[in-house]
DNA sequence: TCCATTTCTTGCCATTTGCTAAGTGCAAGC
DNA sequence: GCTTGCACTTAGCAAATGGCAAGAAATGGA
């Protein structure tokens, strides 16, 4: 019930004493969230951070035929909120809901922007999580140029294997840009091998 | 030869009075660089960060098979750095090349850190810029999953038509996703319609 | 100007992926 | 037990894209 995890994954992103750490800490609250429940719906203005200790999140939207599009998953220690809509202070396209029971530690846009502006080690930590959430989609954006649809697939399997197991086929599928169709023959395939 | 538009620049990307835009513009210094030449190599750290007043930059990597992939094009108005370089102090993957004669303005890490901790302006400043070059990854993300190579191709037209004129092919190709038989193929139906 | 190189197009065929529809298995609720 | 809905698989065919190679067109240097 500590905050020894949170003060741990902040010091994971930027190294720094523990007094700093505790006090960066302090600015976030828990929270739980039951399977299924939103944290952000599209439409209002993201207004937390949301950082996960426990859980599986999914981000999607709806596409212009109304076609829903998982635009990410976060697991254990990921960042999950909509990052446009936090920091613009403008309506968000994204819906973000759990996938299982969720524990999260958040912190609020208002205490974001005092600390952002008070604490410069909060400047650094924040501005860092913003770099490495840009890293992240960077790194997917280069795999979706490079590797086929299975190499992707792969990839995800091997480096989340939890949201595998929580999230159904159709997900998954719009997270790697194909249909569930093409998504269950690659995973034939993949069994095979 | 003034900054003038730079200041505009600045106060597009975030509203606030003259006197503070220049403040801000006169962190900033001018360079010329010419068609070929290098604003950035893969393994050195990335020292400056580029807001584009004239001509067109690409960004590339090579992959794992040594093949050469576009991550970006740059033009007027945009800012082109490796964000993940430039604020982790980390050597960069990527190589950020003039496609044409170019007129930049750039900001060095210690200029831009010390105005960061120093100036509640420039750090809103700063981080929004992150956020807008986070959104624009987010937006081309969603073409990947959602489009096809025809619409992305499409939507570059329309929305970048300079960058065109002076990419060949092969690079706008990459930066699609596809092989450049595929996008010459694209291209004569586009002409069709 | 001429040559060499690069860029772009095209054809042929293979592979991947999409689309539609049907069918199976499973779990919840009646 | 039965129905219903959902998740997933499978099949057949169409469309998109890739791989390779040849050749045309454009470019850049000497």
């Amino acid at each position: 019930m500590s905050k020894d995890n949170l003060i741990q994954i902040v010091q994971s992103v930027l190294p720094m004493s523990n007094a700093k750490a505790e006090q960066i800490a302090e600015k976030f609250k828990r929270r739980k969230t039951a399977r299924n429940e939103y944290l952000l719906k599209e439409g209002s203005v993201c207004s937390e951070s949301h950082i996960i200790e426990e859980g599986i999140i999914r981000s999607y939207i709806y596409d212009l035929e109304g076609i829903d599009v998982t635009t990410t998953f976060c697991s254990k220690q990921m960042f999950a909120s909509d990052l446009l809509s936090f920091f613009k202070r403008i309506p968000s396209k994204e819906n973000i809901q759990a996938l299982t029971d969720c524990q999260t530690w958040y912190i609020t846009y208002d205490d974001m922007q005092e600390s952002f502006h008070a604490i410069p080690e909060f400047r650094e930590f924040g501005r860092l999580n913003i770099i490495n959430q840009f890293g992240i989609l960077q790194q997917r954006m280069l795999s979706m140029l490079q590797q086929t649809a299975e190499q992707r697939y792969r990839d995800l399997v091997y480096a989340n294997p939890e949201i595998l197991q929580h999230a159904p086929l159709k997900y998954i599928a719009t997270y790697l840009g194909i249909t569930d169709t093409s998504l269950s023959r690659i995973r034939k395939e993949f069994v095979k091998k």
